[in-house]
DNA sequence: GATGAATGAGTTTTCATTCAT
DNA sequence: TATGAATGAAAACTCATTCAT
């Protein structure tokens, strides 16, 4: 019995998807020179040809993998739009900064290794610089809300505290006091102490 | 007749520091492995088999333009060995900090790229690890002074704002605030914000 | 449709002798040193490339080259099992040797290269050394049967004698009275003379 | 006081000797490929440029060190002109060639490794053969005089034997048992056993 | 769709040799 | 004469990508 076009299309859904994990796995080990295709289609369990059928270049491979790294700031859009009191927005857009960032370390490294590799590719630069606008953007209107002097500035000034905190912890995992680093941010930015 | 030593001590000076600043600047524009030799060396002016005259490899040329980058922090640490009074300090160190920022966006452009590129060079990523440790011990001293109640998230705090910003303003130089953000950040630091 | 796993099995190792042989009639012709990985290849009519998907370095190439000579020696081994007259055994080695020596120039103008060339390689030292060892210790037993005096002396001396010749005859060929040799040895080594 | 030629001349020869002797050294422990002209000088203590101005590339270089090799052959034919005894005369050679290669392994080592590295040099071969042809026609002499059925191979297979026990002793010379070889040949050789 | 052999352009690296001083 | 900086050509090696099956 011949497969159905539904299972072709899942079939292929789920090599790709392995590709890429394979790919994000290797790429946030190794960095994106240290890797090879052959190394991925190893990992992946494919054949070097077949991570071709799939990606047109090692290049086009990264891309997706960063269109999915990007994809997971989807759902901080949702908090933007449910959630309406600013202080209990930053509250939550904190905690959940850092749980993301504890459970999903690989993607971190993976995303600012990225970010910071301009040369890769330029269609990411523009990706990382359009998340980048849109949240700085959000913030400065919970700021704005909240009535601080300079939202603008302080907005750019959130997002780099979430940059360099996620930076420093990736760079010595085990020696980061992530936590109280965590506990300090949200004191910093709790509504006690906002109104000050 | 041939040269003196010291002659040739100044060539051999002179040449391998064209070859360092040629490299810097192309690595910081195209990364580490954007770069080949052979760009460098037409950079520089000078053979391929002369890069090798004066470096063992290309990874060994990385190193010693970040163990360049490196040695900039020790002198940057005794501009303060004087100050004693903390708000001073603290002070000095963000404007100081901004100051460079602005003016060797080369040199910082790679010391992020280095440090982030982990896969380099082990040694790069001691160095690294020790000029964070100075600097956040450092901070954490200025911290104690001021009586704040957790010195140390306190110093990895600023820590990371200083690379957040370094990053994001290196990514996007043109759009970003640098301005309003060192204000901001001048002001949350400054004594009456601080003793609030 | 792919090729089978056999298939692909028998690609590889018919390119990879491919390969091995080339190298072979080259390295004897022109030296290890003097011959070039792009020599190889273009005698082995593929790429440089291909070559390095089946060695890892020239080096191991070499390696690979001397295991294969190296499994000559077994040959030997056989001998030693089935003839039990010390007198036949000897002038079946004597007569093999030569036999050998005319028949595959190439391959002991190869051996002794790599034999002497100790810079090379270790690997190849251990196991030049390690036949060498093996077969001295077989004729000591030989010549202990026999009763000879001094019988791992013996067993030296008959070495040395298999390698000088070899190497002579392979540095001037045409002059070498191989023959005479031979017949002089096999009388040397003759029954009645050894019982005088 | 200028120098006298006398004096120049004493000093070139001097120099150059000095780099042979370094050549000769570093050529046997690593190889001709092995060692860089730079290595050369370094080992000579004169600088690379200074090398060249007494010979004309490295290859020339190798051709002087094995003109001197060469010369020892000279030398030590003199010693025996005066010995008519054909049996004492194979004694001393015998006694002479070991002592040699025992006080001399450098010397022996770097003559068998450039006589088996064939592609090094044109001029080494012709000298080398040379070299072999003289000797095989003195020992072929002392072989007719004695009065042996057939003097040419018998020549040749002494040589042979020097030749291979001089290899198998410098690939291993720990373990070679040198001495007892060697009383085995002079017994071979001597005036009862070649009467029998 | 799937495989991995094969390619080739590009990169790092080496080193004998030259040359300005 | 003497130096060692500088060259350049050739070598080893890598790897993204293609292709026959």
């Amino acid at each position: 019995m011949p497969r159905t076009k539904e299972q072709f299309k899942e079939i292929r859904e789920r090599t790709k998807q392995n590709i890429i994990d394979a790919a994000l796995k290797l790429f946030a080990q190794r960095g994106y020179y240290g890797t090879s295709i052959a190394d991925i289609a190893k990992e992946a369990g494919v054949s070097k040809g077949l991570a071709y059928n799939y990606f047109k270049s090692k290049n086009e491979l990264a891309e997706a993998i960063f269109s999915q790294l990007y994809m997971f700031f989807d759902q901080y859009d949702k908090l933007f739009v449910e959630v309406t009191d600013p202080y209990e927005l930053l509250e939550l857009m904190i905690k959940g900064t850092f749980k993301h960032l504890r459970e999903n370390e690989e993607f971190w490294k993976l995303y600012t290794s990225f970010a910071l590799q301009w040369e890769v590719s330029d269609k990411m630069k523009i990706l990382f610089e359009e998340i980048e606008r849109k949240y700085l953007k959000k913030m400065e209107n919970v700021f704005k809300k909240i009535g601080l002097k300079n939202p603008k500035a302080e907005s750019y000034f959130l997002g780099a505290m979430f940059d360099g905190i996620s930076i420093d912890y990736l760079l010595d995992k085990d020696k980061y006091p992530l936590k109280s680093v965590e506990r300090l941010l949200l004191k910093k930015y709790s509504k006690e102490e906002l109104l000050k």
